[in-house]
RNA sequence: GCGCCCGUAGCUCAACCGGAUAGAGCAUCGGCCUUCUAAGCCGACGGUUGCAGGUUCGAUUCCUGUCGGGCGCGCCA
């Protein structure tokens, strides 16, 4: 039941070995009561098999007994007894219990967390990658950010919520295009270029001559001053050459817009994004898509004229009133090339297309869905999309930090990487639930101490890193092919935990596809980096006992390669 | 006025899309370095999940109302 529309996402099947086994064996075990006629004439029921909170509840439980329970006109305790008498058999089920109001509660079987270590080794980089998506083609656009000025911090956690998504949904085996959308055909363009021009001339903001409303930012004068001298600047592959004449308002606008592409561009370098295409929205006019989608909705019969104004029906599509298209003046309202844009996604062939923007845009996801269902070419509701983010606060010293130097009225996302570093700053952008308001700590994220998350758990990688060190300058030799048959020697509890952490990886993975939502493994390596943690202040790794040595030390790689893994879904180093 | 998002420990946030005793980190207090990085570990303290109803075996989660914070409601882009 969708809450909202852009909550109303498309769900995908889960692919989970253990969790599909354990489901499988729960089915039969229906299937054959209702042969017995114990749970006659009972429904189908929606149960889930999931994971424990609780390590003494088991590893995986199930809800079965208590959605049957009514319908079968018993207790669930007594039905729960019933199932689990019919679940033995299964090698990676060591022990099933009956908890609580009528939870089957599985323990799984050492064998099952040994082949998880195995195949942590087996396909290390890769391991917990899917296929789930196999293949089919995805796009996301996101930052999308007008060349108008530096990208702000709101832009930052876009950038860090986008990327890092695509690089989850690629690990969910879909094929993954990157976009960034320019907005550089309207008004604020225009005032851009007529800002450089006023400070070509010497004119500063509030002085005589300064536009109505002038970009006020320092940069202003950067590119005023590259334009008057002659640079060039390359954007997107592609010379702009700086003409210096100050009169014409059409090459600045040019130089301006190619210079502020090429500053943002670099600043996605530094955060580590990168696109695979630029779209801009002047292409749309160029090459006539925006009168193709204006002649299309026209044609499907979805448009009427009004006070001089072209209006399309969007209340047949769940709007709450029509939007003008083209008005009495002539010009299109902005809305019509953004259906443009979309028409030409869905021309493009993706399957799925996710649009990460900040909230201030909601307003516009039911007009362009709208847009795209008045066309009539068989666009589904609900595509694009939408992954929604909110506005993020910045403090230091316990008082938000609201302006900078450079942009004037904003904190821009290079003050962050400056002065918190890659590392920090997407982890924090991205630690967060995108739709709650994000308050980044700089002097948090500054701290290199245990009070920041990203350093607790890049300090986990690090002490595995420490440890094969240690092997090295002692000089023993290790053999992990020792260690892989030996690894029933690792029976303690921090050992079964961490095993037990490491194999939740796949379904973080895929849970943080499935809901949109990268924080899920920014959460996951949290608690990763805790359980390895604990084990190794528990624990010597390098001890005289070569097969338990040898043990530990692949499930300490596999701990290091987990978390390689999944701090590369987060685009942070290790 | 209408729409959307949020409200959970002193602070910053989780809770697997209805489950079991609501969990982490910071802060506070008390322990652990002659040993692979103490950037760490162990423990204690800390809660009427904003409030009031409802739905049901079970609600932080769903519904209604209400209070508080944010965003958006143009023939702007």
């Amino acid at each position: 039941m969708p809450v909202s529309p852009y909550n109303a996402r498309p769900r995908f099947p889960l692919n989970i070995a253990v969790k599909d086994a354990l489901r499988e064996l729960i089915l039969e075990a229906l299937a054959e009561l209702r042969a017995q006629a114990v749970l006659a004439d009972t429904p189908a029921s929606a149960f889930v098999v999931e994971r424990t909170r609780s390590r003494e509840h088991g590893d995986f439980a199930s809800n079965v007994a208590l959605t049957l329970a009514k319908a079968a006109g018993r207790k669930p305790r007594e039905v729960a007894e019933a199932i689990a008498a019919l679940l033995s058999g299964d090698a990676r089920i060591s022990k099933v219990e009956i908890a609580g109001p009528g939870f089957i509660n599985f323990f799984l079987a050492d064998a099952a967390s040994h082949a998880e270590i195995r195949a942590i080794h087996a396909h290390g980089a890769a391991y917990g990658r899917h296929e789930t998506g196999a293949g089919r083609k995805l796009q996301i656009e996101f930052v999308s950010a007008n060349p108008t000025g530096p990208l702000h911090v709101g832009h930052g956690r876009g950038a860090a919520v986008g990327d890092s998504l695509a690089r989850v949904l690629e690990a969910n085996g879909w094929i993954v295009t990157r976009e960034f959308y320019y907005n550089d055909a309207g008004a604020q363009i225009n005032n851009l270029a007529l800002s450089v021009q006023a400070r070509c001339r010497g004119v500063e903001p509030d002085q005589e001559g300064w536009p109505a409303d002038g970009y006020r930012g320092d940069y202003i004068s950067d590119v005023a001053r590259d334009f008057v001298s002659g640079q060039t600047v390359n954007a997107d592959g592609q010379d702009v050459v700086a003409s210096g004449d100050v009169t014409d308002l059409d090459a600045i606008r040019r130089f301006a817009v190619a210079w502020l592409r090429r500053e943002q561009d670099l600043d996605l370098r530094a955060f580590g994004v990168a696109f695979d295409t630029y779209f801009l929205e002047s292409s749309l006019y160029d090459e006539g898509k925006v009168e193709h989608t204006v002649s299309a909705l026209i044609a499907a019969g979805h448009t009427y004229e009004k006070d001089g104004a072209l209006w399309l029906k969007t209340t047949d599509f769940a709007d709450d009133k029509d939007r003008v298209m083209r008005k009495s003046e002539g010009g299109y309202t902005y809305f019509v090339p953004d259906v443009a844009y979309h028409e030409d996604k869905w021309q493009r062939g993706f399957e799925r297309v996710i649009n990460e923007q900040g909230a201030d845009h909601h307003s516009t996801i039911t007009r362009v869905r709208a847009g795209l269902l008045a066309l009539d070419v068989g666009i589904p509701n609900g595509w694009p999309e939408y992954v929604l983010h909110q506005m993020v606060t910045v403090m230091r010293g316990g008082e938000e930090v609201k302006l900078s130097k450079r942009a004037g009225s904003y904190v821009t996302l290079r003050d962050l990487i400056d002065e918190v570093g890659r590392d920090a700053t997407r982890y924090f952008l991205v630690a967060r639930k995108t739709d709650s308001q994000l308050v980044f700590d700089i002097d948090l994220a500054r701290a290199q101490t245990n009070d920041n998350p990203v350093y607790y758990i890049q300090y986990a990688h690090a002490r595995v890193c420490s440890v094969r060190r240690q092997l090295g300058e002692r000089g023993i030799s290790s053999d992990a092919t020792i260690g892989l048959d030996a690894l029933d020697r690792l029976d303690s509890e921090h050992e079964r935990v961490l095993m037990s952490e490491l194999s939740r990886y796949p379904e973080v993975v895929e849970a943080a596809a499935l809901n949109l939502d990268p924080q899920l493994v920014a959460q996951y390596l949290r608690e990763l980096a805790g359980a390895f943690h604990a084990y190794y202040n528990a624990h010597q790794f390098i001890v005289d006992d070569v097969p338990l040595r040898e043990a530990r030390l692949v499930l300490a790689e596999a701990a290091r390669q987990v978390l390689a893994n999944g701090l590369d879904l987060l685009g942070v180093s290790a």
